[in-house]
DNA sequence: GTACAGATTGAG
DNA sequence: TCAATCTGTACT
């Protein structure tokens, strides 16, 4: 079963919207091929009352001023002058809240793989080389590398776009299996922000993902 | 205009 | 530990 999320999961209240985008799956179209990531770390940026926000204070500039339309676009920008940060919009017009997607398992075609010599123990599939494919995209820099992802993708509506849109192919992520930390790299934030659990990750790959 | 820090990453 | 290298902000 693979259904496209629509307007209406994404206008949900962040925290909701970044619990429940772990598990989904990430499909960009490249030509007739399909990149596929399924979701298995978020964070959720709340607002103008949020110090680690871009929209802290209800600050708008041309960078962040998509986040003030209703959710399900694309807030994508860049940090360090070479990393692009995808980023989905959520809640209500008006209201400048975002999830960051930080991380993927990405979903590699298999089928026509060649095993090479030296994975001949650690066949397509197996934990060494899920292992292996996660390093692809266990970052927010990483992913969007991989999803082939950048500025041109500012503003777009995810819940009516060809190039890319997030699918729930059934799989059910238990709140047993959600792990919530404080979010990485916003140490100019003060103490009270920076150390709110609003960073949410798949437990079973916390040991892939940053610390 | 100049200076500097940042929702990161990979090399040394 | 550090440098790469754009955008936004706080100054001169």
């Amino acid at each position: 079963m693979k259904k496209k999320l629509n307007r209406n999961f994404y206008t949900g209240p962040t925290l909701k919207v970044a619990k429940e985008l772990l598990g989904k799956y990430i499909v960009r179209k490249v030509g007739k091929r399909e990149l596929v990531g399924k979701i298995i770390e978020t964070e959720a940026y709340v607002g103008p009352q949020d110090r680690a926000a871009h929209s802290y204070k209800g600050k708008i500039t041309l960078r962040n001023k998509i986040e003030y339309l209703i959710g399900g676009h694309i807030y994508i920008y860049l940090v360090y002058g070479m990393y692009w940060q995808l980023n989905i919009t959520t809640a209500g017009k008006g209201e400048p809240e975002c999830v960051l997607i930080r991380a993927l398992e990405p979903v590699l075609d298999n089928s026509k793989l060649k095993i090479d010599s030296k994975f001949k123990s650690n066949p397509p599939g197996s934990p060494l080389r899920v292992q292996q494919n996660l390093k692809l995209t266990n970052g927010p820099g990483k992913l969007c590398r991989y999803l082939k992802l950048d500025k041109s993708f500012y503003g777009e509506d995810l819940s009516k776009n060809k190039r890319i849109w997030v699918e729930d192919r059934g799989e059910k992520i238990k709140p047993s299996q959600i792990l919530a930390t404080g979010r990485v790299g916003i140490d100019y934030a003060s103490h009270y922000w920076s150390k709110r659990k609003w960073r949410f990750l798949i437990r079973d790959y916390r040991k892939s993902l940053a610390k």
